[in-house]
DNA sequence: GTGAAAGCGCTAACAT
DNA sequence: ATGTTAGCGCTTTCAC
């Protein structure tokens, strides 16, 4: 376990620590006898390059910065943690290290930014989730490679990786409607946040081109999170005001988990009388008896795309912005049924 | 935005790199003047010393790393996570550097492990939650410090921060018998854990220390993990085959609230019918209309408290291991009730 | 109390 | 196709 350096290994295969090196980066110009050579001896010692030695001459740290606001860390369900493991598990790919920070909701006026971007101890920063806009104005003043997921700052003047939620909050509702319903609910929390605003979208183009008139009593979008609570309240309004109401798509499956709720302890059956939809499918293990349908969103994905597309901005600065837009998949479990 | 080097602060403050460097390490010999000088020039700079070059010379990563099963992780109340924010935040004292890496639930015989210890990119490591043997075996291989939190290998041979389980199980379980219960149920999962079975032997010491026999049917240990679901399924064998059961100590927050949905499913109400209590409180927002009554965990103290002593190992390697237990503090919500 | 200089392990420009 | 060497930014003796 010892630890050996770039000079045991150049010793033992009998050629220069420049020859070394090489190799490790796959250079062409070298022979394939010597490239044997040096792999075997780097196999044999296990030898692995010191990162502060690399850093020091390529003024490069190896780490990648992983943000979210700690409400988001916190929340009951993984979502962004399955998010970072995507990350963390491309990272690999890329020789590169996660380092995981978080930050108020609420980003006060003088709170600090994460430390590794104080301390330069990052090549580049994924920011994963709505933060607020203080937090990304002051973070642009350092001039690192910056990728966002699941949200873009408004102006999107950085590259994205995120959910098609307009599309996805269509087939939602889509599937509803197939299901014979016409009387379909909406709830969502925040819905000044883009992603959960495109869902609503969404759903209001479903209904549309099913020719299905959109009731704005069926609509119940003041909640300020879409969390479970909140899903609840909002069930509350919406049925103790609407006794029709057959089914219900809401916006993420935190809410429609506290909605099922509420309709439980009203003495409503989910499916029976009402088909309730989420949307993130993050709650595989939270109901019970009713596993809920929803619409499924790659996390693990989304974390390696943006993990490439930041990896690739360190590499080359110059890269334009992309967008990546994943697509989310209709998941029918037991909550939705025929009426 | 540039990047200054110790340099740039010694041409600043007139005075050799030599200098600069004592200064940030607070070395006794310097002049009070000097040592002002310094510092105002690093403030003026904004200078932060390249962790690269540092631990090329010193022979250290800066980083820690923070290991849990990808289960535990992704767990939908965020224990571990609270912890892992927890050495994140002391870590900034130490000025170290958190990498978490999740490892399979069932570290399989080829398993590999965590990339930076191959890659040797940490100083030292904290293992959270019940990790495999064989996981463990593998990493002592590297002479690396270790610190557990809220497990400890069976052979006791790291240092640890762990909950009192014991008294907590006692304190929980004494609430109930105050509050007048007599038939006092207890369920949990995987009782094999040794934080799990603690809390069970502080629920027998307690009946029996009351004076109340220990009912072999009023305990239901039988699930392999304690998550909701078998929290329902193990309120399910228990009510349906006890009818005086008055009230439940679950082993944890997880497993009371799958009990809670069983009996609300079944007809019974909590507390009314049913007196429940869990333990770690991660459940606040869980449940809406019954908050739970529940033992009190420092999570974020316990993360605290692990990198206090990963840092000390770091430093000194040669020092005892050391065990800190952290107590639980009963915490009285809706869920338990005089009877 | 402060400075000069060696050297940590690596990369990359330049030689050969 | 491979070797020599300067130098990245810092810590740490050793001089003075």
């Amino acid at each position: 376990m010892t630890n050996y350096t770039i000079k045991d290994v150049a010793k033992m295969a009998n050629v220069s620590i420049a020859t070394v090196s090489l190799v490790i980066h796959d250079h062409k110009r070298i022979s394939p006898e010597t490239k044997h050579k040096v792999q075997q001896a780097i196999e044999k010692l296990n030898y692995h390059p010191s990162r502060s030695a690399r850093g020091l001459v390529s003024r490069k740290t190896g780490n990648v910065g992983f943000i979210l606001t700690n409400d988001h860390f916190l929340r009951t369900e993984p979502f962004y943690t399955q998010i970072f493991m995507g990350t963390e598990f491309e990272a690999r790919d890329h020789e590169l290290y996660v380092l995981l920070a978080t930050v108020d909701s609420d980003f006060g006026e003088n709170a600090s930014l994460p430390r590794f971007i104080l301390d330069k101890n990052i090549d580049g920063m994924i920011i994963a989730g709505k933060v607020p806009q203080r937090l990304i104005d002051k973070m642009r003043k350092y001039d690192l490679p910056i990728v966002f997921v699941d949200y873009l700052a408004p102006d999107k003047k950085n590259s994205v990786v995120a959910i098609d939620n307009e599309e996805g909050g269509f087939l939602a509702t889509q599937h509803l409607i197939k299901l014979g319903h016409k009387n379909i609910a909406f709830i969502g929390g925040d819905i000044s946040h883009p992603s959960l605003n495109d869902r609503f979208t969404g759903y209001k183009n479903a209904l549309e081109k099913a020719g299905i008139s959109i009731v704005s009593k069926y609509i119940e979008t003041e909640e300020d999170y879409p969390a479970r609570a909140n899903g609840y309240n909002a069930a509350r309004k919406l049925f103790s005001a609407n006794k029709n109401i057959t089914a219900l798509f809401a916006c993420n499956d935190a809410m429609a988990i506290g909605a099922m709720q509420y309709l439980k302890d009203s003495g409503k059956r989910v499916p029976d009388d009402v088909s309730i939809i989420g949307f993130d499918d993050v709650a595989a293990e939270v109901m019970i008896d009713t596993p809920l349908s929803t619409m499924r969103v790659p996390k693990l994905e989304m974390g390696v795309e943006a993990m490439k597309l930041i990896s690739e901005q360190i590499k080359n600065p110059g890269l334009i912005n992309q967008k990546i837009l994943v697509p989310a998949e209709l998941i029918v479990r037991k909550s939705t049924r025929k009426i």
